[in-house]
DNA sequence: GGTTAGTGTGAGCGCCGTTCACATGTTAGT
DNA sequence: ACTAACATGTGAACGGCGCTCACACTAACC
């Protein structure tokens, strides 16, 4: 015993048993794993041992590594969504949409590691928690198309959008678009939504389609 | 020796020098690893004990396990490329683009681990042969845009366009969109980039901006 | 107070990436 | 042809990883 020597007992938040609420701890020491060394430092047994728990400890609440990182994008996505949430909170119009646009890439930028694991990682696919937040950005994407786009098949252009901002998220993450500036990074961001926005039927040579 | 007692010799495509060529061995071991076990089962050790030499000889020809992704992902790109020339020589009109579209994400989900080794990984975001690669992947895009829509703003159409189609290869690949049936995907991809494309100006309150 | 289930330990398995001293085969200089 | 230099592959080793299992402790319940 006496591994740890501090107060850690009760009182993190949110515990559902008496000693120490490994599960919360372990998601905490994740996160911080991933922001300072980026997915390479982020291992089970990195995570035991930042919280001061054997190797062997966190197969009493996780299954294995996926899971560990299905609770760490879970509240990846919580936090993204807040973060576009602050960007804007109800956008109606092609410019707000478009700030939140560079929001979502600003995030990913930012929290890059976090990013790969909400979306990057094949693991873990079909966790109750990740649909669940995957679907909550869906509709949140959808009610924004609405508003801007009343006429438009709000499936297809919600998608469209989603995908959009998603690929130029990866694209800047990945280094085939130049990140060096947030600032550029944001230009660009807004011109690619503003441009594929306002691209007229008139530069087709397809009548247009009246909806 | 002995090792090998087959003619693995000296007919390998494109050996450099006498025996073996090591290197273009392993990049395909690599490939069939990646294609019959996803990305779980690419090691460099895994890679060597195909190509049937020790877990150390891969380090003569490559720096370390990311140097090795990398040329992997350069195949990767470089198939890519002609899988799309394939869908459509020269697009020039939104159908087009949209065949071209659903051949990218058709690419992604029939090979999810090269993919995702392609774009997924951050490893070697500067080796040259990527950025090569990547770049004869933007000025593609960039010349069907302006094909397609001579009047736009190139660049920023041709970021968004890449971004769409790669948003939306990402987003079916990572489940954030049901892929169960290609022809479900396909209509998915076509619908977004026909719906992206023919947003009207009349949608917003903004007046259109003659360019 | 004693049983029982929930949690954490420690040792251990096989795999991984990587390094290093060494062996081998190829090439080049004379 | 002989040798020196070099390029390539070997084998053992290190530490870290995910994961398992038998065991120890501790809280809770009767």
């Amino acid at each position: 015993m006496s591994t740890w020597e501090d107060g850690r007992s009760v009182r993190t938040t949110g515990g559902t048993y008496h000693h120490g609420d490994l599960r919360a701890a372990l998601v905490s020491a994740a996160l911080e794993l991933l922001e300072e060394g980026g997915a390479t430092e982020l291992s089970l047994r990195a995570a035991a041992r930042r919280a001061g728990v054997a190797p062997s400890a966190p197969y009493r609440h996780y299954a294995d590594r996926d899971a560990l990182l299905s609770a760490v994008a879970a509240v990846g996505y919580r936090e993204l969504a807040e973060y576009l949430a602050t960007a804007h909170p109800s956008p109606s119009t092609t410019d707000d949409l478009a700030a939140v646009a560079v929001a979502y890439v600003r995030f990913a930028l930012q929290r890059p590691a976090l990013f790969r694991v909400m979306f990057g990682e094949p693991c873990d696919r079909d966790s109750g928690e990740r649909v669940a937040a995957t679907a909550a950005i869906a509709t949140y994407v959808g009610a924004i198309v609405e508003r801007c786009f009343p006429t438009a098949d709000p499936d297809a252009l919600s998608t469209a959008i989603w995908a959009l901002v998603h690929g130029l998220a990866f694209l800047h993450l990945d280094g085939k678009l130049d990140s060096s500036t947030p600032d550029a990074v944001a230009a660009r961001v807004s011109a690619a939504v503003h441009a594929v926005l306002t691209v007229s039927l008139a530069n087709t040579p397809e009548p247009p389609l009246v909806p």
